[in-house]
RNA sequence: GGGCGCGUAGCUCAGUGGGAGAGCACUACGUUGACAUCGUAGGGGUCGCUGGUUCAAUCCCAGCCGCGCCCACCA
């Protein structure tokens, strides 16, 4: 049977994997030799919303990589699978979908049926991302695959809860919050983004408004200074001008802060202010938090929202205003009272419009009206924040509150899911003692028993555990894991895994039976997240596989989820696993962090900008090894990825390279032999190939020991391409063409062999076409995903005889084909070759390696001289010169100019490492073995020049 | 404000205290029965700038210039 020409990619991709799949083998210890040490890699696990991205595809690459040649080395392996609920995404989704399909809204729908619906959704569609993990080919174990709110690991999540309540590290705290008003709900730090804001209209700007001080009081205000600094002229003025970014908080000041030390103010503090439209009297207090080089000095205090205003409020025990729904629309603007109370002198802009019946609501109205106009409201409902800053500042301006704006681009928090400004907000929430959980997590990777690669990374955890906050877990979301708290009737909490235990403990408590209701809150997602690596091997309980697998030995991940999930894992991890000796217990031993693919020009991709590479059309069209290929070369550590097209495009070229040289052996005859030996090779071809590959198989391993993906998959480019197709191949055709039988059999086997044991170490990164090239170059008995992973050394294997000689006739082909590309020697053309001034051993090299020579330099015939034929054109290589006779075709002036580039280059060189010979201080301070490698180049520079000198002459003659 | 990283061939990037590399692109030639998704040969770089350490610096150190990312409560 021969051999399609190509690779068909898309045909046999899927084949293949269905084979790997029905022969189960990805299943956990799949080809471990017997007492193997496990190898566990658990998958980041990809959102049940997602599909695949270019993040996906070299994350799971290179654990598949990692994976696979484990296998293949006999470890007990297990890659374990699985997707997390990803809380508010999904649930983003799903509403989202609602709305689309016009069905009624989640509130519409209430919890229990929306939860159906997500539940639906996630059994219709959650498998996504599975098949195209897939097609990547990634061998995970997918009987075992693990959703984080699975039974299982909903189990250990309420199990975690508990136990954390109970050891004091997860506590209820109203505190000031990050709140995202779209989504109603709190989250963490790290789900806040800061974005600039650039000024415009009712934004990105600092707003000065003047609060008019009470009971008479009054102070002199500098308007001058010297050039020192120092005042010069001062006013009096009756009122403070405080500055800010959302003027709309003002309605819920309960202070202004000064500094103490502030000569300007200080003698104002204990005094009042009265807060514009309000009429709040506020205390002026005395506060180191006020800066006085900051804005004028003075600064409105906030407590209930914002987080230093939160600590200044606590400081002198200030009410907590919050003036804000959920929503973020500010309460006071829909309250009658507001305005009632509301001493405004000034009155509203313009005259509130006479209505016929003159009640209280009509003039509530009217005024209201004459604001919405003022500061193009469109509505009095629930004043959005954003309206209402609009509202705040005309209110202001027309009562002489407003004392101007400047431009301030600055930083404003917003929703990493929903893209809205976060409001901090006051409301009771479930805390992690992050702190205390960090302490353990730190010291694991302080003394190594967790190792980052690369190692930079870990200063950045450390920054981040070192001052890390308490964790909000508690989300207002409906999506997730329920906080397993129940409430008694005096909202005494009870804490339990189930409500029944709830229940037992509220019997105890109130010494009878009460009615209890549960916490509505779910867990941010990444609670359960963070019990991954226990959760998925079976914890709570004690299975063979969490035995087994954990510690699990590397998580691969990039750097973007750090903080959010490495962070986590190592707290969970290390406070709920233990090590025979009770110690605490890391999740892994090493986080190899890559790094993130961006589009070629170094860009993010996203969606909005349209640069997104979708890897699934990539496979599509270039095969799912081509992806893989290209990924794993470009994945050098340290660096963002800039993918291009075209690089996907080469390595797919590669792939048929490699095709064609199977192609070439089926063609040959050269069929793998299971007993083939390749230490005792006698041709110096296949001395040399066999040579070459136990280098490569030292490289690729020591390659992936250091997780240098890109050598490794460097090094199979370069020995597939350059080593085995551009040489051994060429060198093996006179052998088959040849006479010798038994060098004809011995170079086919040899061939056999050295294909073999390039898909053996490629099939990690190329799967694919290495199982095709497999099944189809040899009996075998098992698939490649099983081959046995090469362990011979080159030492062993490597011929140093075989080597110089290869390298020497690959050399002087070299030479001959330069020549005669240079002097346009039509490839048709055979040339007779002259060789003088040889050494014994590079003639026998010649009389040895006749056939191949004479085929790919395309020589007519060869000999040896003492004297150089007149017209030749000469070249020096060791231990010899080239003289090609090419009297009829020769261009003297280019063969001159040739001769004299090479001799100008020699001569350079020389002369730079003689001026380095020559230093006194390099000869008696630099190794030994530098100064005699620099003199041994000096001599082959000087033989070398001596040659070309000699051929220049002889040109000179010929003239 | 703090931290991290990057500036090497036209492009994308490896790399090393002692002879500057790869892929792609480019130029010329080429259907020599594995491969035109190919072959052969070739052009192209004061390794960001300035100092320092060293016998020796693209590599180590300092400063500067340019770029990117992360963290941070600055009114």
């Amino acid at each position: 049977m021969t051999m399609e020409k190509t690779f068909d990619a898309a045909a046999e991709e899927s084949r293949i994997a269905s084979m790997w799949e029905k022969k189960k083998c990805f299943a956990a210890g799949a080809n471990a030799k017997d007492g193997a040490e496990s190898f566990c890699i658990v998958i980041p696990p990809p959102n049940v919303t997602g599909s695949l991205h270019m993040g996906h595809a070299l994350n799971n690459t290179l654990q598949d990589i990692l994976i696979r040649w484990h296998r293949m080395r006999g470890f007990d392996t297990l890659w374990q699978p699985g997707q997390d609920h990803a809380g508010i995404a999904t649930q983003m989704v799903v509403e989202r979908k609602l709305a689309a399909d016009g069905q009624p809204s989640r509130r519409e729908l209430g919890r229990e049926e929306f939860l159906k619906r997500v539940w639906a959704w996630k059994e219709e569609s959650g498998d996504t991302i599975i098949g195209q993990l897939k097609r990547l080919g990634a061998s995970c174990d997918w009987s075992r695959n693990r959703f984080t709110m699975d039974e299982g690991l909903s189990k250990a999540v309420r199990k975690v809860f508990v136990q954390l309540y109970k050891d004091g590290l997860i506590y209820k705290d109203k505190r000031l919050v990050n709140w995202d008003p779209h989504f109603e709900t709190a989250i963490s730090d790290l789900e806040v983004e800061q974005v600039e804001v650039k000024p415009g209209a009712n934004q990105g700007k600092l707003w000065r408004l003047r609060y008019p001080l009470a009971d008479g009081a009054t102070y002199q205000a500098p308007i001058e200074w010297d050039e020192d600094g120092n005042p010069t002229a001062h006013e009096t003025r009756d009122y403070l001008i405080v500055a800010t970014t959302r003027p709309e908080t003002m309605l819920g000041d309960t202070a202004v802060a000064v500094n103490p030390e502030d000569p300007r103010y200080r003698d104002l503090i204990g005094k009042h202010v009265i807060l514009p439209l309000v009429g709040r009297r506020i205390p002026i207090v005395g506060d180191a938090y006020a800066d006085p080089t900051k804005g004028s000095g003075a600064v409105k205090i906030t407590p209930a929202h914002d987080f230093n205003d939160f600590e200044v409020g606590k400081r002198h025990d200030l009410p907590m205003l919050n003036i804000m729904t959920p929503k973020a629309a500010i309460t006071l603007f829909a309250d009658p009272e507001f305005w009632l109370d509301t001493p405004y002198e000034a009155g509203p802009p313009k005259a509130p419009k006479k209505s016929k019946k003159d009640t209280l609501a009509d003039q509530l109205r009217a005024y209201a009206e004459a604001v919405r106009d003022l500061a193009d409201l469109h509505s009095l409902d629930g004043l959005d924040r954003f309206e209402a800053r609009k509202a705040v500042l005309a209110l202001l301006e027309a009562r002489g509150c407003y004392d101007g704006a400047s431009d301030e681009p600055h930083m404003v928090p917003h929703g990493d899911r929903s893209k809205v400004v976060i409001e901090p907000y006051l409301t009771d929430q479930w805390f992690v003692d992050a702190h205390t959980l960090a302490q353990p997590a730190l010291e694991a990777v302080r003394d190594g028993r967790t190792a980052f690669v690369p190692k930079n990374w870990e200063k950045t955890y450390f920054n981040w555990l070192d001052e890390i906050q308490p964790w909000c877990i508690s989300r207002q979301l409906w999506w997730g894991h329920q906080v397993p708290v129940w409430y008694g009737p005096d909202d005494t909490p009870f804490c339990a895994e189930t409500e029944k235990e709830a229940r037992a403990l509220a019997k105890e408590h109130y010494g009878k039976s009460a009615r209890l209701r549960r916490d509505e809150d779910v867990l941010d997602t990444w609670f359960s997240s963070a019990l991954w690596p226990f959760s998925t091997l079976g914890w709570p309980d004690a299975t063979p596989e969490l035995a087994r697998y954990y510690k699990t030995d590397v998580l691969v991940t990039g750097f973007d989820i750090i903080f959010f999930w490495v962070a986590r894992m190592m707290m969970m991890g290390m406070h709920f696993m233990k090590d025979e000796t009770g110690a605490p217990e890391v999740p892994f031993h090493s986080v190899y962090v890559h790094a993130l693919v961006r589009d070629e020009h170094g860009k993010k991709m996203s969606k909005s900008v349209g640069n997104v590479i979708d890897p699934l059309d990539l496979i599509d069209q270039f095969g799912a090894d081509a992806v893989r290929f290209t990924l794993t070369s470009m994945a050098a550590m340290g660096r963002d990825i800039k993918l291009a097209v075209s690089r996907v495009e080469g390595y797919r070229n590669f792939g048929t390279k490699l095709w064609n040289a199977a192609r070439f052996c089926e063609m040959n005859d050269c069929v793998a032999d299971p007993k083939f030996d390749p230490s005792t090779v006698e041709q110096t071809v296949n001395k040399w190939i066999v040579g070459e590959t136990a280098r490569l198989r030292e490289t690729c391993d020591a390659a992936l020991e250091g997780y240098r993906f890109n050598d490794y998959a460097g090094a199979l480019y370069a020995h597939t391409w350059n080593v085995f197709c551009d040489w051994y191949v060429e060198f093996a055709k006179p052998l088959f063409q040849g006479e010798d039988a038994a060098a004809k059999n011995e170079t086919q086997a040899t061939a056999a062999w050295a294909l073999e044991q390039i898909l053996l170490m490629m099939h990690p990164v190329s799967p694919f076409i290495t199982e095709a090239l497999w099944e189809s170059t040899g009996k075998r008995k098992k698939p490649l995903v099983h081959g046995d992973w090469p362990a011979y050394a080159a030492a062993d294997l490597a011929d140093p005889q075989a080597d110089k000689e290869m390298g020497w006739v690959v050399s002087l082909i070299e030479q001959i084909r330069s020549v005669r590309a240079e002097m346009n020697v039509g490839a048709g053309a055979k040339i007779p070759l002259v060789l003088t001034g040889a050494s014994a051993a590079a003639m026998e090299r010649l009389e040895r390696n006749e056939a191949l020579v004479m085929r790919l330099a395309r020589l007519s015939e060869w000999s040896s001289a003492k004297t150089a034929p007149k017209g030749a054109i000469t070249v020096a290589i060791e231990e010899a010169v080239v003289n090609l006779p090419l009297a009829d075709v020769i261009d003297i002036k280019a063969e001159k100019a040739r001769l004299e580039k090479a001799l100008g280059k020699v001569e350079k060189e020389a002369k730079g490492i003689e001026a380095k010979l020559s230093n006194e201080a390099f000869v008696s301070k630099a190794p030994e073995e530098v100064v005699e490698e620099q003199r041994e180049r000096l001599e082959a520079g000087k033989a070398e020049a001596e040659k070309l000198r000699a051929g220049l002459t002889r040109l000179a003659e010929m003239a």
